[in-house]
DNA sequence: AAAAATCTTGACCGGTTGGTCAGACTGTGG
DNA sequence: CCACAGTCTGACCAACCGGTCAAGATTTTT
């Protein structure tokens, strides 16, 4: 009778090194860029042999593409927040505190992110035109609600996505450049909530909502 | 007599040689990134051999942190703005207006310096821990300034200049992700007024400027 | 005009990379 | 216990990369 004595059957062999290969590739893509990640770089940050990885994913491409989608999904489902409120306070101030919450647990996610948009989307451009076209849609007609009903001020509804998501990325794919500005060291917790409290502050504000 | 008939004469030549390499070299580094990009690539993009490349620049690296330092010089000197202001919604607003401005001109210098802070600022470190930090801090001082003076909401300075950085380095960095969402065409000179007001509206009022 | 200095370039090289593959290994169903 | 499908891996390869170099071309200096 098959027990599972030590974690190891097929198929929970295979869901454990697929895991384990994509946060190493997370990482190393994150750091190196797509270009200069290396399969043997990854592989020695996975502890597996080269070869394995062609195993579970024929290319560096398809590696790379799991790890985008990946993080998209993460992206979107921050989302679910938004569309929970029934106002702009609740729903933008519990979008920016998911989002920031993204940023500090996955940097490394954010920036194989914001490097694939960077050089113009070589793999997922197909989401940005389908998926997140009609996501910015619905959240940019509930603020234009919002507008209407007169709970904030009338502002462009898209250039206020721009600003929460390059605010609120800005902590995961420029936190070298915001830990060596804090004296080398990272961001505690008193100064991450603090950091999240800041933006949520003056964003708020700068669309008339008084706290 | 050395007259130049053509613009040919050694320095002109060197010059006009370094320039058409470092504006290929920009692009492409933008493009690609560091490690996907490749001499060879660049040569092309430049119109010159690839040998050539490596009599003006030695290595890829140090044709590389000659674009770095560029962008960073132009990235530095937008900060004058913000000295001559004798208020924060003169300065804030007139830096905001500047750095918009190099987004829309020099989007591929921005990426470049986006890909080397995300990579942890690997030929550049040494600039973040010194010019970066010493301005930094002095104009974080000047807001403090204001704040103390009444003139603007106390807000923590260095999250505010983050806030600026993100913001308007966004419309950069991530123009192709802006370009999709907009139908697939670059922002018109009107959008980008219009993106310039926005942040400068949501901004300011954020502080705690009525304009 | 000759010599010196600077610039240009095709050909070349060692090292690295993504990817392949034959065969060993292992859990699984009969 | 066996046969089979699925998993693993060391060794290998063609392609490509950054960088070199010698020899020629061009400009500057003497």
């Amino acid at each position: 009778m098959p027990r599972a004595q030590k974690p190891n059957s097929k198929k929970e062999r295979r869901q454990e090194s697929e895991k384990l290969i994509l946060e190493a590739a997370e990482k190393v893509f994150a750091e190196a860029g797509f270009g200069g990640a290396t399969m043997q770089l990854i592989a020695d940050m996975a502890g597996l042999p080269k070869a394995n990885l062609h195993y579970y994913f024929p290319t560096k491409e398809s590696l790379y593409r799991q790890v985008v989608q990946n993080i998209f999904q993460i992206w979107l489902e921050a989302a679910d927040v938004f569309d929970k409120a029934d106002g702009p306070a609740e729903g933008i101030g519990a979008y920016i505190d998911a989002k920031m919450d993204i940023s500090r647990r996955h940097p490394a996610g954010s920036k194989v992110w914001a490097s694939e948009v960077m050089h113009r989307a070589p793999v997922i451009q197909d989401y940005l035109e389908t998926t997140l076209m009609e996501w910015t849609e619905g959240r940019a007609a509930i603020i234009e609600r919002w507008i209407a009903e007169g709970r904030m001020e009338p502002v462009d509804p898209r250039h206020l996505l721009y600003m929460l998501w390059a605010t609120t990325q800005h902590y995961a794919d420029f936190n070298h450049q915001i830990e060596t500005l804090n004296g080398g060291t990272p961001l505690s917790d008193a100064q991450w909530d603090a950091a999240t409290q800041s933006v949520k502050e003056i964003i708020l504000r700068g669309i008339g909502i008084t706290t």
